[in-house]
DNA sequence: ATGAAAGCGCTAACAT
DNA sequence: ATGTTAGCGCTTTCAT
């Protein structure tokens, strides 16, 4: 007994039996016009006595198409999970298929690329861009890419991605509403989207009459990051601050609250992306998110449209973010001038 | 100008480029030895130039082999991020690519399952397993199946997974160690490996004397349903509990804490998984971690033989877990009989 | 309406 | 070590 044995059946065998030619076996398998009613009825008969079933392979490899959009993503990064349940639901609809690679600490986003073009994607569809300049130009001469939630500027690449300055706008304005004046920012180093959100940040400050509270705290995309940026606030602490994304928020949250600073009562933070952390109820990250189900369902658009030659429409299409107020936000208290009460009780120092 | 005018790179092209015969294009592309150093070094730098990636659909029809393993995960689960990671490392050294396929809220596994057998692969390593027995048995019939991380009873497929009742008894263990004897247990309810955990906590329990403490509080494999868990607790709380996973001890840590218990000081709790949410400071779970590298290239080993015909090894490979100490878990105080000290300072009443 | 024939890009015999 | 050749199962001109 093995598993090897099963024979398949081809389009010949169809054909052999039902005293017909291949290609009129093709024909009616394709269920396109060209073959008389007679045929067609034989030729089904045949297929069906045989449990024949189409190659899709061969097929592919003949029609040269292959309905399907390739996916590259971070197995690590839960936004990047609700971007591809999006994908995955954006191009059903379309009558495209997925095809996912992922990258991992172990392997970069050249190999997750480079993987995905043996499927014959008809398209790319990049979450994560680390990629050089160069590099994207060279994947864009081979196929469509798209690039999802980076703010690539590439001539030769799509972008669909959220607006991250006016995200931040969003954020800052929240907490001028609220009272706030000395807000921070921690931002995402070096990290795609950075720029946009310091940006975004300096422009909101300014726009609220606060440029001389404007300051810019180095973080990064990760807990441990904000963790390092919190560490520097609390020499002199702001009453509020706006994060680069929600992890590094997390990480900004674990330290100030261990210092003793009391979230939202001493110190008001915003994150961004709402990822699945900041849902937690204990965390409860007030944030800006992004529209993921909007973002991909545009991915996936701009990608067909490329595959399928429509007229170059605008290379970049951006969405707008809207804030998601939890907990970790609150109206500023009158000036912390008073002794704070008894905010210190689980801090370093013995009494 | 217009996008479709790429044409495809093909073996023929690196061949003439190189100035070789496309059949030893070939063997270099698939690394098999009959070239010699100076042509690969040819063939590949040709390659690259070119941006040659090989068509795996062509391979397939000739070879009618696919060297593809597919992967069905579910993106919303940190530890499926950590297994995929460690998948894709196994595969690799192995000669094998991964196909993954995700489950989404809106993609259940039939979906997932029967998207990626269309891709040919030659065996399919299942992260989840809501399919019934009958499904199962389907599925096995047509391709080589792996169970990965979870106790299916079957005889038609294989499984690799960590010993969940010693999960359990390390963390009873641990516990008693510190002195605790009134430990609960919160289920993961109906969820696959639950089970086991259960009866790993009755038998550790029983073990150390203390069947008369037992006590199995209905939960689930989620946050929500952790914290519902955890309101459970609140009217008799336990010293300790361990958790049926951490998503589940994240939503009971929130909500214990809310309502005015310190962890460790008044409870100490232990997860399983240590998935990324467990390393997190804020959190920093005690937990039971699952090895995920080795069971990870345990799979790949099993899905590899299965493929190549091996004698049929065992249908169950089971690795040991062990206990990852973080700060959720600390030596049983004195009887807790004195009024709490400040546990309330930041509950729902005012003083 | 139907069939013959030429490949799609690749691998595997079989040469050399 | 390298090249030649013959397909894998199918679709697609181009005949008829």
């Amino acid at each position: 007994m093995s598993r090897t044995g099963e024979t398949r059946v081809t389009l010949a065998d169809v054909a052999a039996r039902a005293g017909v030619s291949t290609a009129l076996v093709s024909i009616v398998m394709r269920e396109v016009p060209g073959a008389s009613p007679a045929s067609r009825q034989r030729v089904r008969q045949a297929a069906a006595e045989l449990g024949y079933h189409p190659d899709r392979q061969a097929r592919l490899l003949r029609s040269g198409r292959t309905r399907l959009l390739g996916v590259v993503f971070g197995v690590q990064y839960a936004f990047h999970g609700d971007l591809v349940t999006g994908l995955y639901a954006a191009a059903e609809r379309s009558g495209y298929e997925l095809s996912l690679s992922a990258m991992t600490p172990q392997r970069d986003e050249r190999r997750a690329i480079s993987g995905v073009l043996s499927e014959r994607c008809e398209a790319l569809i990049v979450l994560s861009v680390n990629s050089t300049q160069a590099e994207l130009t060279e994947l864009a001469r081979q196929v469509p890419v798209v690039v999802l939630g980076r703010n690539v500027r590439h001539r030769a690449v799509d972008v669909v991605r959220n607006d991250d300055r006016q995200g931040v706008h969003l954020a800052v304005d929240h907490l001028v509403g609220l009272g706030h004046r000395r807000i921070f920012h921690v931002d995402g180093g070096r990290s795609p989207g950075s720029a946009d959100r310091r940006r975004g940040y300096r422009e909101a400050m300014t726009r609220n009459g606060l440029e001389g509270e404007i300051r810019i705290v180095t973080g990064g995309p990760t807990e441990a990051e904000g963790a390092a940026a919190a560490r520097l606030l609390l020499d002199d602490p702001p009453t509020a601050v706006t994060v680069f994304n929600d992890r590094s928020a997390t990480g900004l949250l674990d330290v100030v609250r261990h210092a003793g600073l009391r979230v939202p009562e001493d110190l008001s933070v915003v994150g961004y992306d709402d990822d699945r952390l900041a849902h937690l109820g204990y965390i409860n990250l007030t944030t800006i998110a992004q529209d993921a189900s909007a973002m991909t369902k545009l991915a996936v658009t701009r990608a067909i449209e490329l595959i399928e030659g429509e007229p170059d429409a605008p290379g970049e299409t951006v969405t707008p973010p809207h804030l998601v107020q939890r907990s970790t936000t609150t109206p500023l208290t009158p000036p912390p001038s008073s002794s704070p009460p008894s905010s210190r009780d689980h801090g370093l120092l013995p009494p």
